[in-house]
DNA sequence: TCACTTAGATATCGTTTGTATCTATCATTA
DNA sequence: TAATGATAGATACAAACGATATCTAAGTGA
């Protein structure tokens, strides 16, 4: 039944060979992969990937300011704002008084937070071990240079040459 | 304006310094910047990433059937229907009569649909050498190998130790 | 013929993320 | 100090993406 060689008459090895081509078409796929295994991984801990991104960022800076997590995090303000009503309403996260603006808050975990803080880190360390267990080291810290190098890259304004950012 | 040291308190360099040492958090970062790129340079041809994908696989594979263009982008079958639709109204993908199966189609690009294709393809080259522009071209190979690798890793059942797949 | 499967279409939902707008509160200055 | 404009957060809404469930037509096999 299982035909190993499924070639589509003059097909290069792969129906989307054209397409591996380009980074942006193999990091989309590697994405949606990547995220289904760290979400199933953090289902347990009741989190998913952005507000455990969320929760981390907090712990790790304690008294920031929602709009600082937004710009953190390289989202909108507004997505912000139900992730952390969420993580107060569990009493994972405190919306302190920020001193002298009536207006912010000053985000703290609270040690429920920051307990589970560091079991979801301790998942995610699994996760990234699994999903690269085809990588060696070095390969793995080229990845994230690389894609740390890309977003970036494009992050800058199109078609500007320098780099400069002295 | 502009203070460039926004350090926060005890901070470590950047807020998400943690999240950095996981590929997922990066990539994720990363496509955001290269789809949010590659769909303005699509948009004057009227194009998206992923009819873009679907165009390219179906002018590589004259014949092909919608479950295997699903197959090929990783998709749902549902989901490349409206796709469809889209680019057949448009004029530059055929849904042929699939030679001895009257449910299935067999798909192919329109001489339009080849054109498009090819405009699209140097776009997308183009974009590809803009947002790569920080990797020389074995870092730039390197990364899509290991997204690759990555891919398939995490697509694999979780806790296999099995490498094996003869 | 009857039961089962498969290709594609339809409907619907969930997640993620963005834009626009509202409010309270700042900060500035006339 | 009152008016103006900017800013922090909340709310409402929408667009894009992708999945599941189910329907139909058509194939397959006992």
């Amino acid at each position: 039944m299982n035909a190993p060689d499924k070639a589509i008459e003059g097909a290069e090895t792969a129906p989307d060979a054209t397409l591996r081509q380009f980074s942006g078409y193999v990091m989309k796929r590697a994405v949606a992969v990547v995220r289904n295994d760290i979400n199933a991984a953090l289902t347990p801990l009741g989190l998913r990937m952005f507000s455990f991104s969320a929760l981390v960022v907090i712990v790790d800076n304690p008294g920031l300011r929602q709009a600082q997590l937004a710009d953190a995090l390289a989202v909108e303000r507004p997505n912000v704002v139900s992730v952390l009503d969420d993580l107060q309403s569990r009493g994972l996260v405190r919306r302190g008084r920020a001193p002298g603006d009536k207006r912010a808050y000053a985000l703290e975990a609270t040690e429920a937070g920051q307990d589970l803080c560091r079991q979801a880190l301790q998942v995610v360390t699994e996760h990234e071990a699994r999903v690269t267990h085809g990588l060696d080291e070095g390969q793995r810290l080229a990845l994230i240079r690389a894609l740390s190098i890309m977003e970036q890259t494009g992050r800058a304004p199109a078609g500007r040459e320098d780099d400069d950012e002295s």
